[in-house]
DNA sequence: ATATAGTTAGAACAGGTGTTCTTTATATGT
DNA sequence: ACATATAAAGAACACCTGTTCTAACTATAT
């Protein structure tokens, strides 16, 4: 596919800055003048181009009918997350609740894009306190989005409570004949070996945010 | 504050179902037959109360001019950051250029909220390709944010370029009288010192995202 | 040079669109 | 009942705006 012109990169970045700076899409008048583009047919040359490629769509007879594609398709947005509580050695997680789903019952939220969530509902975020998840490539103050499961697939990510141990890890789950595999997010470390019965599957981790400046 | 009319907040259901429908706002006629009005003067009437109350704003004379406000108060969303490429050891990370920066321009984007990015402008996002930050709790597949400068405060995370050994790493760095001592993420490894011209900034990191599934 | 595709210019048309005016209807308060 | 404010109807106007047409101008390749 053919590079964008420089005059079309110039429309692409005027609509969207008009777009949000306004709120309603511009005119093609708009765009002539916001370019510095001499007449309305070229803008319209290069807007039919620009809508062939995929960079944005036209409703024909209607003004103002122009949206940016490929750029929150209306399916992109912000989901809410509550964070309702920490992960930390010793101690099982916090076990989310009616109450605690409730974004607007719960003191902190964040909110991610959705692409990450991916529609999932019933996601909830969890702090993490202390250095005991190094292994799982996890920092103290990272954040982990988990996912409210109790079983979940070879291979997955898990929360998984070590009855004798006391203490919940965040390892890559298999399960073996009688045993399961525990292995860490670091591949060049040694993975961990448990009997069923001494694992509780407490929650998929969706993912892990780390904010650090 | 009177409440609204039946038809006003019919009105306002509509803009707001248009809009993120088609992607630019409704015409007075589009709110007429799509709300039942018997005209475009009762739609005007009723406009200009939603515009006093605060619903929304109009620009006067411009078609679709109206925007509704008190939805997203422009604090929280989403904001697109271009993937501009990897991060791996050996390589520099590719610099950001004017084009790069072009969110329309570059194949491949994420959203993040604005939460993080905090209303930097000039950031990118490079994928790690390898195992070699394990060392800095990233893995491989990680998405690491970055902000585009090139000196950073003592203790901010940075990718570093060091010469000699033509390797990039993330490390926190200090500046210390006539060296640089660079700090793993991960605190209980040792720290790294360098010569003071044996070391690049290349950028500030700002955020880590790893998304397991 | 010649041909071809890509791009630009200017003008004009037809319909969309916000606005305004007058008249009528409905509600509200005294 | 009366006065007043609120709401609605319909029509008409003037400008906005997408579209289209013709002509000219580049650039590139043959």
């Amino acid at each position: 596919m053919k590079k964008l012109s420089d005059k079309q990169r110039r429309i692409i970045r005027f609509i969207d800055r008009f777009l949000s700076e306004k709120g309603y899409p511009p005119s093609i008048r708009d765009i002539q003048t916001g370019c510095g583009i001499s007449s309305t047919s070229v803008v319209d040359y290069n807007l039919n181009i620009l809508e062939n490629r995929g960079y944005i769509s036209r409703r024909a007879e209607v003004s103002r009918g122009i949206r940016l594609l490929n750029r929150t398709p209306t399916s992109e947005s912000l989901v809410p997350v509550p964070i309702i509580g920490l992960i930390a050695a010793g101690a099982p997680i916090p076990v989310p609740t009616p109450d605690t789903w409730d974004v607007a019952a719960v003191s902190e939220t964040m909110s991610v894009p959705s692409e990450i969530t991916r529609g999932r509902e019933d996601i909830y975020a969890l702090r993490v306190k202390g250095m005991s998840m190094v292994d799982a490539l996890i920092n103290d103050g990272d954040i982990v989005l988990m996912q409210h499961v109790n079983a979940v697939e070879n291979g997955e990510m898990a929360a998984v409570w070590l009855r004798a141990e006391k203490e919940v890890t965040l390892k890559k789950v298999y399960v073996e004949s009688n045993r399961i595999r525990l292995q860490p997010a670091n591949s060049q470390m040694q993975p961990l070996y448990a009997d069923l019965d001494n694992v509780d599957i407490q929650g998929r981790v969706i993912a892990v945010v780390r904010q650090v400046v």
